[in-house]
DNA sequence: AATAATCTCTAGTAAGTCAATAGAGATACT
DNA sequence: AGTATCTCTATTGACTTACTAGAGATTATT
């Protein structure tokens, strides 16, 4: 399981837009500058998330990007895929030389089941509501 | 879940030797034809696999490549960590320019379990059973 | 001992991907 | 009008991947 930097990027900005609690649009360079991504890039990104229908963005003075939908309507699996690409499980079974009775097509079918149990079940609230626990549980640490 | 052309072959080319009755060695040029891999490139990862200890060798007329472990001795999980390389979420960990406090490390580790508990408890005894099993029923099939 | 068969080791390479950058263009607010 | 912002297309340098070449080392056979 490679999640590539882009992919990486894409799971912060995201993240970073449900953690505010307004729905301001928030712009490129402040998501860029909080999650410390290269802005440039970062354009790229969200605008591949906007394609996505994950965000929606407004330009011009005031503007900038916002979610599209709640966040516990986005997973992490569905955003991966969508900046990822197609599936590897998929770009296997197209160009493989492989003889045609090996044994691995169905141990990768149970990889897959088994990443998306865990990738397509975790959204954005649950990651956001799970962080929030463990900074007040850290603030209660400082406190002893 | 991304495995490379390198490590899908040097997964069959084991799956070939543990298919085999006979613990005479097997050579390269053999296990490539059969398995269809470039010969020069399959050179190259049944010598890394010998590093892993997963397989022996022996040169000269007769030589070949034969198994080092009994094939329910040999996970799927290790032979590709020898070679691919540090698993993923070792590399993640290293340089990271995300925020210190960001909830994902948490969810790699799922996934990195959930991945676990799949390639790291499919032996190739397992697959090779498997595989004898469907390969019977295909044949009763043809009989109806 | 000679020969042939086989693995072993070091290099190299073409094509592709990844992460990032550049800069001009479109749109919205004031 | 002017400024702030997103948007689109192209380009680049570094790296990785899949593969190839060829000489060297070892073993079995005759």
């Amino acid at each position: 399981m490679d999640v590539s930097v882009k992919g990486q990027y894409a799971l912060r900005a995201i993240f970073e837009l449900c953690a505010r609690t307004s729905a301001e649009p928030m712009k490129i360079a402040e998501i860029a500058s909080r999650q410390n991504i290269p802005r440039k890039f970062l354009e790229l990104i969200l605008s591949q998330l906007k394609q996505g229908g994950f965000l929606a963005s407004r330009r011009g003075a005031g503007g900038g990007y916002y979610l599209a939908l709640a966040p516990d309507r986005i997973t992490v699996g569905a955003v991966l895929r969508q900046i990822e690409g197609p599936t590897s499980a998929t770009r296997r079974r197209e160009n493989s030389n492989a003889p045609a009775d090996s044994p691995f097509p169905e141990l990768w079918e149970e990889v897959d089941r088994a990443l998306s149990s865990v990738l397509d079940r975790a959204t954005f609230a649950d990651l956001v509501s799970r962080w929030k626990e463990k900074k007040s549980r850290e603030v209660i640490n400082w406190a002893i």
